[in-house]
DNA sequence: AGGTATGTTAATTG
DNA sequence: GCAATTAACATACC
């Protein structure tokens, strides 16, 4: 579930396990995966060097190489890391990175719909795609102009990536419910206290999915993310939940639970 | 068989 | 220019 609970669950799997190690050969399985390189070119870019860093920025991850450059990781809906010895490599491995201790990092990604980038700096990375802060970085002044600069739904702002990097369908969809907001609300109709209410949402939603490993099963009880499913029910009142469409995805809503300011 | 799925991008329409 | 909708991408699961 690749959204920015889930990439800081990899960030911190690429962290203990892949940094420091010389990196001896690349293999892409599916060169559709590399967006604005080659397999040479990635090769040429990582062969002999080593990650030293693991950051993330929205959905984003980071691999610092020891040249100073950066490979770039995004899951698409499916993907995720396995770092692994003397095994097969698992399913819908796209790109395989062997390590001179004879260990592996594959890249898996079933549906094809991430990739894999190179960039001289974070910053130009980030500046190219045009994403907002990362979600987990902005404060509350910060959360209020960005909302002041927009109207529309409530639910494609959050998950606009231009705007705040990170959040998709499924946090947006927990993070409205725990403010108890409707995604269909439009952002000029949301109040300051509103706003405050979407931004302390957003940042302790976020941060408890962390803290849960993104393992909707070790997640809050209060939360609505295992239950966004026909026949779930609301943790807070015990009503069933609904789906609708907003911002073109499903959304998981408890009626009862989430309106919009003055309806 | 058809609908749905955690993402991004492009095209289209209002 | 902005917001909303749809299709496309590729694959798996109900």
């Amino acid at each position: 579930m690749p959204e920015l609970p889930d990439v800081e669950v990899y960030r911190r799997y690429l962290e203990t396990t892949s940094l420091h190690q010389p990196i001896r050969r690349v293999e892409v399985e599916s060169p559709g995966v590399l967006a604005n390189t080659s397999p040479t070119g990635l090769a040429r870019a990582i062969r002999k060097r080593a990650f030293e860093a693991a950051d993330r920025h929205g959905k984003y991850l980071f691999a610092g190489l020891s040249d100073g450059g950066w490979l770039v990781f995004h899951f698409g809906m499916t993907g995720f890391l396995r770092y692994f010895q003397g095994e097969d490599p698992p399913g819908h491995t796209r790109c395989l990175i062997s390590f001179d201790n004879d260990a592996h990092l594959a890249y898996v990604l079933p549906r094809k719909l991430g990739r894999i980038a190179l960039a001289d700096t974070r910053q130009d990375f980030i500046a190219e795609k045009q994403l907002g802060p990362d979600a987990l970085a902005v404060d509350r002044d910060s959360f209020r102009q960005l909302a002041a600069s927009h109207h529309g739904g409530v639910k494609a702002w959050l998950m606009n990536q231009s705007i705040l990097a990170g959040i998709g369908n499924v946090y947006s969809d927990e993070i409205l419910f725990q403010a108890g907001i409707h995604p269909l609300c439009k952002m000029e109709q949301l109040t300051p206290s509103h706003l405050d209410r979407l931004h302390n949402a957003t940042t302790e939603v976020l941060s408890a999915a962390i803290d849960a490993e993104a393992d909707p099963q070790k997640m809050p009880a209060s939360f609505l993310l295992p239950r966004r499913r026909r026949g779930g029910r609301c943790p807070r009142c015990g009503g069933k939940v609904e789906r609708l469409r907003a911002a073109g995805r499903s959304a998981w809503i408890c009626p009862g639970c989430q309106q919009c300011p003055g309806a």
